[in-house]
DNA sequence: CCCTTTGTGTTATAAGGTAACGGACGCTAT
DNA sequence: ATAGCGTCCGTTACCTTATAACACAAAGGG
């Protein structure tokens, strides 16, 4: 199984699931998930690349009269507050979460050939981050992780 | 002595210190440590918080005619290149770097409450990624490691 | 059914970043 | 010394990313 692992998988209903899972997280917590929500989170689960916020509003845009930046913002702000989406900060775009149910610090990898994206999800990682980082007396909220390179699909062809 | 480390230290020194290991460094190197690019260390240095790119270009501007966007991304692609500052991917802005003579990846404890940023330079997590990445079948090249929270100083003051 | 809260439409503008071209300056080799 | 070349910088224009502010609509609780 190659690094990013997105070779052979039912990409419709990896974008399914995605969507059933914010739903069922919605409804726990009495979330809104309102029909901008829902379609946003669908465009970002498109693919597996980062979405920059002006590429979802021009799909926003062929769809509904009037969408503006804030449109698209203010849904992407939900999501991230809710944990649906990451934002990937060195590329300014952003990725749906692929396990929102569990609370995790940011880390991805990010292949510059194809742009595609996963996460690498070490707890291990992310524990000795928080330990270094109280170890020096600082308090650590969030972390953000990101690694670039070329995942293994990218390097074969090369 | 506190997380960021930066209570009693002489600033002053500190700007002095790192432009004369720059200019040390691109003196090895072959490099043109330009008035401008030393100029726009020197302000980088000022703080040791991050600071914007318009930020450095409006005090560039009042001390020399003709200063534009370019003028100060060009100096800042320069010192990035040649590792002399980093850039806070979560911030869209720029930091000096503590050792620019050994090669690292970038890796910063960022106070929310003073914007005050701290190098954490620690090989063995850096190692550990990557280990990581390529055990997953990656080949890392960056890494950027941004944690948020507070600092012991600002911890103690609220 | 009214009221409050939350979400969205709309306009405007701020903040961050790059493309492209020309001229100036500093090398090096003749 | 100077011609030629490469690098650096001035300059203009423009693109991308993000937010502020205000008005209206829709949802949900008493």
């Amino acid at each position: 199984m190659s690094t990013l692992g997105f070779e052979r998988h039912n990409h419709a209903r990896c974008i399914r699931s995605a969507v059933d899972a914010a739903d069922a997280l919605c409804a726990t917590r009495g979330l809104r998930f309102t029909p901008l929500r829902r379609r946003v989170l669908e465009l970002i689960w498109q693919s597996h690349r980062p979405v920059g916020a002006y590429d979802l509003l021009d799909q926003l845009k062929s769809e509904r009269d009037g969408a503006a930046p804030p449109t698209a913002y203010r849904a992407l702000d939900f999501l991230m507050e809710n944990g649906l989406i990451h934002r990937i900060e060195s590329l300014n775009a952003f990725v749906g979460c692929t396990h929102p149910d569990a609370p995790h610090q940011s880390q991805f990898l990010i292949c510059t050939s194809c742009h595609r994206v996963a996460e690498l999800s070490d707890p291990a990682i992310e524990r000795r981050i928080d330990t270094k980082a109280s170890g020096a007396g600082f308090q650590p909220e969030r972390q953000t992780l990101e690694v670039t390179g070329t995942c293994d699909a990218c390097a074969v062809t090369r």
